[in-house]
DNA sequence: TTCAATGATTAATT
DNA sequence: AATTAATCATTGAA
């Protein structure tokens, strides 16, 4: 009973002092008229300490009381101050260590193959409305194209449950934030919470967040990795070329067989003439390449009927050419061969022709374009020479620039003319599997 | 179903 | 970076 007086009591004279202070003056309270100062003062906190020692004893309406005049007592602020400090002090030693960790390379793996796929970022228009000009510009890649927009229509879908979900995360981050924000600021009115003390609470807060974040962003890369494999690989979803496409490529590479490497510049003539990509003009020509030296034999055929084919118009070209030679002309400009692979500078080197089937050529120097011609014209000549060295098996001879060692070289092989009519069927190297 | 043909990928090489 | 050689995975004809 006594103490419930002296706490009412008390009560009073805080009410009053933080009434006075709301006036405008700090005046000494009540019971500071006795002492010194700090006698007062020690009295006040006393007073408080007291107070919060007993407030859960009180009632609600008591409390709510106290609160107020806890509140509004003038050594509060000081108090509170003191009191963040000492908390920070504590808090810092306990998890000061772990403050700015650096981003987690793993997030940051994360982010970059999304960004990469193009889930993250941003929206790509952009990016279907080129490939279907791309689709609309290449007739023969149309069913490319069309495979494409399958896997296209996956990948958006992906990419909209990520962002919704995203979305998602970050709206509930936010809003849980500002709500333990709001809770931390109005309990820092009755509680010593310092700002830095929220603000490490919404760090935490974040890397929660976060961590929920990794979550769906792994998980969306494993469904982008398998739409991937399943879509994209193109090993699964292998397409034969259009036969034109075909056809113009074997064109090239039998009337340039004695080097059967385009430049970049004819690759990207190829590839647009093909309705291909460069790349695939590029891996062409490199299976071409391999297997035709494998299996020479196997492609004579084919090398006959590609020579044939162009032959009237490099009969022609290297006629005049030749013709072109002969009247000394120094520099034989585009023969128009036909058209078609005018290599316009192709880094050809001048070939001296010394030795198309043993005639010494006496143009000494002509354009690659000869060359080729060239080429095609040794088929021509093959052809009709019927020469045939009884290949039954795998003699290897070396036709055009194939050297023994199985290079391209670009000198000229004495070659011995090649057996037309020779069957396939020799060795079948490549049939490995 | 089988199997050669073929476009793409990969590791090694230059 | 381009190419070779080996291999993979699919296509399409038989």
């Amino acid at each position: 009973m006594d103490d419930q007086a002296r706490i009412m009591q008390s009560i009073g004279g805080v009410s009053l002092a933080g009434h006075s202070v709301q006036g405008g003056m700090a005046l000494p309270p009540p019971h500071g008229h006795d002492g010194t100062d700090g006698d007062g003062r020690k009295q006040d906190i006393g007073d408080i300490l007291h107070q919060i020692m007993t407030i859960t004893d009180q009632s609600l309406d008591e409390a709510q009381a106290k609160k107020h005049g806890l509140n509004c007592h003038r050594m509060k602020p000081a108090l509170f101050s003191v009191l963040c400090e000492i908390k920070e002090k504590t808090g810092l030693s306990i998890r000061g260590a772990q403050e700015e960790d650096p981003p987690d390379p793993q997030l940051m793996r994360l982010d970059n193959m999304l960004l990469a796929e193009g889930v993250a970022g941003p929206e790509k228009g952009g990016g279907s409305a080129a490939a279907a000009a791309a689709a609309a510009a290449s007739g023969g890649a149309a069913d490319n194209s069309i495979e494409h927009s399958d896997y296209r229509a996956k990948l958006t879908q992906i990419r909209q449950i990520y962002h919704t979900e995203l979305e998602k995360y970050e709206q509930a981050c936010n809003e849980f934030t500002t709500h333990v924000m709001n809770l931390l600021r109005e309990q820092s009115r009755t509680r010593p919470i310092s700002p830095k003390e929220i603000e490490r609470m919404v760090g935490i807060i974040h890397r929660k967040f976060s961590s929920i974040q990794m979550q769906l962003k792994q998980s969306t890369c494993e469904a982008v990795m398998i739409l991937r494999s399943r879509f994209l690989d193109a090993r699964r979803k292998r397409r034969n070329f259009s036969k034109q496409a075909t056809e113009i490529l074997n064109e090239y590479f039998y009337s340039h067989l004695s080097n059967p490497y385009p430049s970049e510049e004819a690759k990207e003539e190829l590839a647009k003439k093909c309705s291909i990509t460069v790349s695939q003009v590029s891996n062409w020509f490199g299976n071409k390449r391999i297997r035709y030296k494998k299996n020479i034999g196997k492609f004579q055929e084919e090398a006959n009927l590609y020579a044939a084919k162009t032959a009237v118009n490099a009969a022609h070209a290297a006629a005049a050419a030749v013709q072109n030679s002969q009247a000394n002309s120094p520099t034989t400009p585009n023969s128009g061969s036909s058209g078609s692979f005018n290599l316009p500078n192709s880094g050809d080197m001048f070939l001296s022709m010394q030795s198309l089937n043993g005639d010494s050529y006496q143009g000494a120097q002509v354009g690659a374009n000869v060359q080729s011609q060239v080429d095609t014209l040794r088929h021509v000549i093959s052809q009709t020479a019927g020469y045939n060295d009884a290949l039954g098996g795998n003699t290897m001879y070396s036709p055009h620039g194939l050297n023994a060692n199985g290079g391209w070289q670009d000198a000229t092989t004495p070659s011995s003319v090649i057996s037309p009519t020779e069957g396939p069927g020799s060795v079948h190297s490549d049939t490995s599997n």
